[in-house]
DNA sequence: TTTAAAGAGTACTAAAAAAGTACTATATAA
DNA sequence: TTATATAGTACTTTTTTAGTACTCTTTAAA
């Protein structure tokens, strides 16, 4: 299945719920709890983005936590997914990669598939953390079941 | 990194190689031959390719082989990549899953990953194998170095 | 009719990546 | 001074992906 890996989900769920109070430190608790992530797991995550990213202020000691710096119309999704999972190259054919592979002169798809992975980049480029959350919020918890069962089934039919 | 796996990439690869050649039975071993990729996987994937599709012939015994049913500009990547991969959900937030998370009422993230996805997926829609061969083909072999060496370099400078 | 060559099907193994856990060090506010 | 929170690092487990091996079936040509 073509999709992002779990923990940029994650990061991308632990900002926003930090986009919805930046006037104050929320700790990787709060979060935790928000996001129906094991605290751990938001612990590791947010140390990892506190150390990647220039929007994100972390203070410790009791009444700490983090804080966002930049507002979530400021935040591409892009800058989350690339920071948790490096570049965007749906292939290996692709991006400023102008070294010559060892056992062939050139990619007959290089071109090609450099144009479909511009394309999906700059669809999430466009999106910000504010543009994901414009809906009205029922529930902050990570929804986690997935879709390939239901595929599966389809598949047969 | 967000990309394709390797055999949803390789099934693309040896379907190109194919099209080059429709007028013939193509066999695993020429497709390997060309595609730089081992005999042992040309022959997993093709299998699983012939099951899967409606493009595609095979037939067994000496010059036997394989056969494109359709022309290159017939077939869109995303049927490959869907065939290979399952559906196209960049997360768990996506697609026609009506059914309810067991511990969340709704995803408040939901609706705008639709969108995202919905984007992602009709790019690859509308590309098909024949726009990906278009550019001159100086070799058929197989790129398979990876781009994520060069990114970490530059995140560090 | 036999034989060699090809794909089909299945199960298994190995390798890699992702996810999760644990522990120590450091900083901060009360 | 103490409790609380993040930082850093290393490790383990789990899951996914990739690759291999073997037997069965089909086909065309000798």
């Amino acid at each position: 299945m073509f999709k992002l890996n779990k923990m940029t989900d994650y990061a991308i769920v632990c900002i926003c719920i930090l986009s919805k109070k930046m006037d104050r430190f929320i700790n990787a608790q709060e979060i935790s709890h928000e996001a129906g992530i094991s605290l751990a797991t938001v612990q590791k995550i947010m140390k990892l983005i506190v150390s990647k990213s220039d929007f994100i202020t972390a203070l410790r000691g009791s009444s700490g936590g983090y804080k966002l710096t930049k507002k979530a119309n400021e935040i591409s999704i892009i800058n989350i997914i690339e920071m948790m999972d490096g570049p965007v190259c749906i292939t290996d054919c692709v991006d400023g990669n102008h070294e010559r592979c060892s056992s062939s002169e050139n990619c007959f798809l290089e071109g090609n598939w450099n144009n479909i992975n511009m394309i999906i980049r700059n669809t999430l480029q466009s999106y910000s953390i504010a543009d994901l959350m414009c809906s009205d919020p029922i529930s902050y918890l990570y929804k986690n079941h997935s879709n390939e069962d239901e595929f599966n089934k389809m598949e047969l039919s």
